[in-house]
RNA sequence: CGCGGGGUGGAGCAGCCAGGUAGCUCGUCGGGCUCAUAACCCGAAGGCCGUAGGUUCAAAUCCUACCCCCGCAACCA
């Protein structure tokens, strides 16, 4: 049988672990249960990535040594898998020997081989992004910040002599102009056999649309891929063995522990090339371009299959800290238990798509598929036999054709599971298997056994056809929970156990129970609930509306500049203008272009960008402030005559307007 | 003409590749049952399948054009 070798990202140390971590390593479990319930070899690995600037300063704010704040931090991780219920075979961790020792072998092979070449580098360098933005960038980030116009020679220029401090496009914070000579590996060079080995392999990345954006990301000529840092900026990392000074930069490093991890002990390497990366769909260019060229070099073959998920959203926004709308696992869990979470986030969307997170269709789902229908199948099924039948598992009895009618049910839900999970569509394969519960419940409905039990007191062939009818019951959810053991591990035990057996039993005929056998009751396995716990109350959840946005993101932090004379203030010329038409810019979404009259002649055109939070209608009438004195520019082939003034930062939260009722032209200072 | 995804009853989705009664879950309304977790079962209402053309005996499905939404890229004076 072929070996099955499911991964997740490793994790960044530093992050605190949220439900999209959960989520991937949930699939990723349920899936290397699937399959080692099968009886395919299967190895399932998981870990953390635990070098860069982000930990080493993390490590030195507490008085501790990179590795001992990884050490610590590491488990986080460790601790929400185990409450998850997550049977990784292996949790890696880019700092221990085995991974470090792999990387710098491959990398003095590929040196070796002439695959790296040193290289100077010039750019931005953000230390809270950790990265490198090019001159534009920071210009229209910092200009953006400061709402005024800043050149490339702005910044470049001393701020004593009126030169600008940049800011990191990603944070705000400062960014420093650095020089260094870097290595790079020749990824240019893999480009058309990459595309070869795409198109011709079209399976190894998935989704297809996701296959798809690969391709056309490809279309462009690809670059060299920096691949080092000087040692002296970035002490914490794997040093590359044949230029000690310099460290390997996230890729090699991280991407490398798909392979290091197979390399001890020896029978591990058949694992590769069978390889499942799940990944989120915002690595998935690291994970087949980078990571595919690589291998490459390195003359190992590439993974069997990327496979790209999407993100979960709240109020159709991507999750993120500074909106307060991330989903912590653990309040979950404490509520409904790990099995709950887990089936909730695979059988609400798609596998790939993206997915809206909320309270509300958490609960639904539960008590509608988990409480209703499966909980509530067991829970009556088992409740009948233990009144009428001395709660023991009676003989299979003759087989009616509503018998064979749910035999056939039961025998096309769990084809269907099972080929869906081969697909790795969780929720197609949870809904194939819910034909088969919905089907038993209709099936006691119809068989109706309280009357078969009224009846069998003068009526012998009754009490045989009851017996019959709650075993065939029974059964329905013994496949049932059985196949629900990859997603539900822990309920599942549990209904087993109740059921008489001490394992998943796959098997999809109605015969598989033990006649004889003792069955147990107990409470509800999915107690219905009727109100979200207090705790899950999310506290306001924050609704982006336009045009405002959202208040609580905390402004920025601005570096601070130099002072000025009130000369230099009185360079600007600030005047209030009155919008007298608004319209999109006809090539750029996020432009408006506006017409304003400062009490000039001819109404000045302005360009903004302010598309995204304003719509060009609402504008018209209002009264702005304006930078008359800004020298002309284009924005994409439209010249603007001055600048409004905004509020917000990078991400604008609203224009500047007097706070009573001036004409327009108005001075302002 | 930048690249890609999508528009199907109140909500969320399937169906489209391989044309032929528009399906599922939730919600709403009515009924049934009483073993069960106010659960379960049955029935009903509700859709001109984004718009306009075309191909065809027949189009949600194939072709053309257009409109709208969402990612990515570009753009934030």
């Amino acid at each position: 049988m072929r070996p099955f070798y499911v991964t997740t990202p490793i994790y960044y140390v530093n992050d605190a672990p949220h439900i999209g971590h959960a989520y991937t390593t949930i699939a990723a479990d349920t899936l290397a249960r699937w399959h080692r319930m099968n009886g395919r070899p299967t190895f399932f690995l998981t870990g953390t990535d635990e070098h860069g600037q982000k930990v080493q300063r993390a490590a030195e704010k507490l008085g501790r040594t990179p590795q001992e704040h990884a050490d610590l931090t590491h488990t986080r991780y460790k601790a929400l898998w185990e409450r998850l219920d997550i049977r990784y075979d292996d949790f890696i961790r880019t700092t221990e020997p085995r991974h470090v020792q792999f990387v710098q072998a491959q990398l003095q092979k590929l040196h070796d081989q002439g695959e790296l070449y040193q290289a100077p580098y010039s750019g931005w360098y953000s230390t809270s992004a950790e990265r490198f933005w090019s001159d534009e960038e920071v210009a229209k980030a910092t200009g953006a910040l400061l709402k005024r116009e800043v050149t490339e020679k702005d910044l470049h220029k001393p701020l004593d002599q009126g030169g600008v401090a940049g800011v990191c496009p990603d944070s705000g914070a400062p960014v420093e102009w650095l020089t260094e000579h870097n290595w790079f590996f020749r990824m240019s060079a893999y480009q058309d056999r990459l595309i070869t080995h795409i198109t011709e392999n079209p399976a190894c990345i998935q989704p297809d649309s996701r296959r798809n954006e690969v391709l056309g990301y490809l279309r462009k000529p690809l670059g060299d891929l920096c691949m080092s840092r000087p040692k002296a900026r970035l002490a914490w990392g794997i040093p590359l063995p044949f230029s000690p000074e310099y460290v390997t930069y996230v890729w090699f490093d991280a991407l490398s522990n798909y392979v290091s991890a197979l390399q001890e002990p020896a029978s591990r390497l058949a694992f590769w090339p069978e390889a499942l990366h799940l990944v989120g769909k915002d690595i998935l260019t690291f994970h087949t371009v980078y990571w595919f060229t690589m291998l490459m070099a390195e003359g190992i073959t590439p993974p069997k299959q990327v496979y790209a998920h999407g993100w979960w959203l709240m109020h159709k926004v991507k999750m993120s800290k500074s909106l307060g709308n991330v989903i912590r696992p653990d309040p979950l869990i404490d509520a409904f238990g790990a099995d709950v979470v887990r089936y909730f986030l695979l059988r609400d969307v798609p596998f790939g798509g993206d997915g809206e997170f909320s309270y509300e269709s958490f609960l639904l789902r539960y008590n509608s598929d988990l409480a209703n229908d499966l909980g509530n199948l067991g829970h009556r099924s088992l409740s009948m036999a233990a009144q009428w039948l001395g709660g023991r598992v009676p003989d299979v009895g003759p087989a009616t054709d509503a018998d064979r009618e749910l035999a056939t049910v039961a025998a096309r839900a769990t084809a269907e599971f099972r080929a869906q999970m081969d697909n790795v569509q969780f929720k197609a394969a949870i809904e194939g298997l819910w034909e088969l519960v919905r089907a038993g419940n209709k099936y006691v409905d119809s068989e109706a056994p309280w009357s078969l039990n009224k009846r069998r007191v003068t009526d012998a062939a009754a009490g045989e056809r009851l017996a019959t009818v709650l075993r065939n019951s029974m059964e329905v959810v013994r496949i049932a929970i059985s196949h629900l053991a990859c997603i539900c591990p822990g309920k599942s035990v549990e209904m087993l156990d109740r059921l008489g057996l001490s394992a998943p039993d796959l098997t999809p005929t109605l015969d598989r129970l033990v006649a004889g056998h003792d069955l147990r009751v107990g409470d509800p396995l999915f107690p219905r609930i009727a109100e979200l716990p207090e705790s899950l109350m999310p506290a306001d959840p924050i609704v982006p509306a336009a045009p405002v946005a959202p208040a609580a993101t905390p402004a920025e932090p601005v570096p601070a500049l130099p002072q000025i004379e009130y000369g230099d203030f009185a360079k600007l010329q600030l005047r209030t203008g009155l919008v007298l038409t608004a319209e999109k810019h006809p090539k750029a979404d996020r432009l408006l272009v506006l017409s304003v009259d400062i009490g000039e002649e001819k109404p000045r055109q302005i360009v903004a960008g302010i598309a995204a939070v304003y719509d060009p209608a609402e504008l018209v009438g209002k009264t702005i402030i304006v930078v008359a004195n800004l020298k002309p520019a284009k924005l994409r082939g439209i010249e603007s005559q001055g600048m409004l003034l905004a509020a917000g930062g990078a991400d604008i939260a609203s224009i500047l307007t007097p706070y009573r009722p001036v004409p327009a032209g108005s001075i302002v200072k």
